[in-house]
DNA sequence: TAGTATTTGTACGTATGTATA
DNA sequence: TTATACATACGTACAAATACT
């Protein structure tokens, strides 16, 4: 039995846990450990239980927690079974949300922390914008030109408003940085669509294709410093536009986010 | 059959999920929705059982999706079964370092991060702390005046340290910027911990202590912009002290990080 | 297009472990 | 100590999905 493969002998009188999340443990251990790469295959369902000398629900519990975690991603059929996988971004923040349920968080204090990331992001971008990123940062621009006119329209020009600072974060180099942004943006995305308010001022969005421009501006001029300057005006001035600081705020991410 | 429950109308040609998962969404959804608290009870196996007209593996798989989110926790012997639980900082912190195995971050990408958040953290606390607060902090104070003579006093040392920050972060009044610095440290002890470098010099450590003082002093007297510029001064000389740029750095968090 | 093999997903029955009274 | 109520673990059987022929 290679259940004794089990037993940490780094906690002597181990606490005692689940077999499932024991068995998790030392899968996910062995995935850093062996530099698994997204994609890469994990034992079988079957040689999992060879190897961990323990019932197939055990082995499976084990599996789901690594598919909650997104470490793993599992398909049926002939070469199927649980492959490796990249934690997406996406399911990070479905995570992290959870957080907020029971720790509330109003969009004002997210505001406190959009002053700092973004302008931070928007400096760090500066030197790692390709041509592909200016041509899709452009072509936002051009989106945001046409003057919507019914609902839908809106909640489109919002989409490509935010577009905006998505094409920002897949450049920025600190991966860190780019997850605290968008889970920012998602923040702000749930509460302009929980309140519903999605036609906001055609000022609003002068104001913002504006800010847009000169942003390119100072990336295609190399200046990190203005970059800064003009992001952090660009976040004050949308605050100044979205937030009623004297109304009570609801707390953002009161319903779960889907976790796929 | 109350199968049906589990079709949300609002998605008529629904995607295919687990079944499992789809469970596991629709209780969290409840716990959201019923505004649940931690340590209130959920229905028992049986019940869930029936009331989802599933098998006892399906609703299991659910209920361990739950308990990886840190949602529920589950008991056995009479009374027991699953209750939810306020998902934890150091579950988030754990989930949340998963991210950074397929997505590399170094102690200078941290730093630029930390050189944002302490300072903010710094002036959010001013006005929220407690006698209990300023009495833990000078506590620390004193700790830290011991000269350590060996590793496992440098160890409890450099603990000390930490333990400044987080009673901020608990008396920090925005749970983001607090999750933030909390994941900061934690990236920062990680490093410390596997580079094994516990005996940092004892310029350092008064530095430290210096800063702390000036801290206490800005709190004191309800200075938010000092005590922001004091803790960047510190965050800027801790950076030199740690930081070797020209170094090549290795990634945070390359072991996972315990989920408990 | 249909068929078949492979592998996970779901179901059910039973036994064991554990906490409370 | 015993009884009870609950989760945890095991084993088998079958359904469903996928890839390949």
């Amino acid at each position: 039995m290679q259940n004794d493969d089990l037993v940490d002998p780094s906690q002597k009188a181990a606490i005692k846990r689940k077999r499932s999340d024991a068995v998790a443990d030392r899968i996910r251990r062995h995935i850093f450990q062996a530099g698994l790469k997204p994609s890469d295959r994990l034992p079988q369902e079957p040689q999992l239980i060879d190897m961990f000398g323990c019932s197939r629900s055990t082995i499976r519990e084990a599996l789901k927690s690594l598919e909650v975690q997104g470490l793993v991603q599992n398909s049926t059929g002939p070469a199927g079974g649980a492959r490796v996988a990249s934690v997406s971004p996406a399911r990070t923040i479905g995570l992290l949300s959870n957080y907020f349920y029971f720790h509330p968080i109003n969009i004002v204090q997210i505001y406190q922390i959009r002053r700092l990331t973004e302008p931070e992001l928007a400096a760090s971008v500066v030197g790692h914008l390709r041509d592909s990123h200016f041509a899709a940062l452009e072509r936002t621009i051009e989106e945001q030109h046409e003057h919507p006119t019914d609902a839908a329209g809106w909640a489109h020009h919002r989409k490509v408003e935010v577009e905006f600072h998505e094409i920002l974060i897949e450049a920025c180099p600190n991966p860190l940085l780019g997850l605290m942004c968008r889970f920012v943006n998602e923040a702000i995305n749930w509460t302009i669509g929980t309140v519903g308010d999605n036609e906001l001022s055609w000022a609003f969005s002068c104001a913002n294709i504006d800010y847009h421009r000169r942003l390119i501006d100072a990336f295609r001029s190399g200046d990190a410093e203005r970059a800064r300057e003009v992001m952090h005006e660009h976040v004050l001035s949308a605050e100044s536009f979205l937030l009623r600081p004297n109304e009570p705020q609801q707390p953002v991410f009161a319903e779960p986010l889907q976790l796929d």
